[in-house]
DNA sequence: TGTATTTAAGACAAAAGAGTCTTAAATATT
DNA sequence: AATATTTAAGACTCTTTTGTCTTAAATACA
């Protein structure tokens, strides 16, 4: 997998905030229900986007998590970076240490090229475009048929 | 990673072969050492890639291991296909279950494009070509500085 | 103040990936 | 025939990822 599971289900999570009135806590029991991912563990996943700053929480009754920027300020490459970090934007496809230019291995070359255009596609998509194009037209975010993005 | 750590193994040793002269079988001893690789972990992979038919065995004084078929002819992503498999060809990226543009995710359409460049890139490089760009080159297929391609 | 709700934190368990080691089978050479 | 070399096979361990569960802290509301 290209990116890994935690960070999927934070991306799916993301997305899902986006398409909210700016602003509105939602819980994470909500989402990990919507969403069809294990509460804790997603509750787990959030904390460290939380840490990151990306998002805000808020505990109590009525509390939940928020994105701290307008969705169409947030890039998917953050959410990406935020859990996986960059190594799928800087290692060589041969997990040899420190691709570049200087050293580097037989694939290099065609390797950077393809590295550059997924994250080319990571950095032009913002969360707001997705989830607007999402609700728009109905795509799933979820494993079951049924999603709705309300 | 976009490839697994085994199957990165069974291609450096694959670009390795590939430089070897045709039909010569080249001990996993050898490999292993030149390209810091564990003996017994790159003889599990190479027994994969000999189960799949693009690897041919010997066993006994002078035996090893060697491709099947001349190096111009096995594409990149055949070696990857089968160690990794072709999820990475097929799979949602958001890791809902059927990819498809009859039940898409919002990330469907950007990733299924940047997918085919992956699959472009794999389909297109040939492990001869990549071993003799890294022979004329000296390009490094090992971690420490000193690979030498003989 | 007490209770219900919600995130925070961290221990714990299960599964998958990566790596090690031992023994068996095949082959070449003496 | 005996021995050395090499791959085959499989048990085993270690690490990382994924997932579960319990308890604590914050907040709202009655
Ligand atoms: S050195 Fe291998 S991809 Fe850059
Ligand atoms: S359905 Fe998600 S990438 Fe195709």
């Amino acid at each position: 997998m290209l990116i890994s599971k935690s960070c999927v289900y934070g991306l799916r999570a993301s997305l899902f905030l986006a398409s909210k009135k700016n602003g509105e806590y939602i819980s994470i029991r909500d989402m990990s229900e919507k969403l069809g991912i294990s509460f804790h563990f997603l509750t787990k996943i959030l904390q460290q986007l939380t840490a990151y700053g990306l998002m805000e929480s808020y505990k109590g009754p009525n509390g939940g998590v928020r994105l701290s920027k307008p969705a169409g300020d947030i890039k998917f490459i953050e959410i990406v970076v935020a859990i996986d970090g960059d190594d799928l934007l800087n290692e060589c496809v041969l997990n040899l240490p420190g691709c570049g230019s200087d050293t580097p291995c037989p694939l290099h070359e065609s390797w950077s090229k393809t590295r550059e255009s997924i994250k080319a596609m990571l950095e032009n998509t913002s969360l707001e475009y997705l989830a607007k194009e999402g609700k728009n037209k109905n795509l799933r975010l979820s494993e079951v048929g049924n999603f709705d993005w309300e």
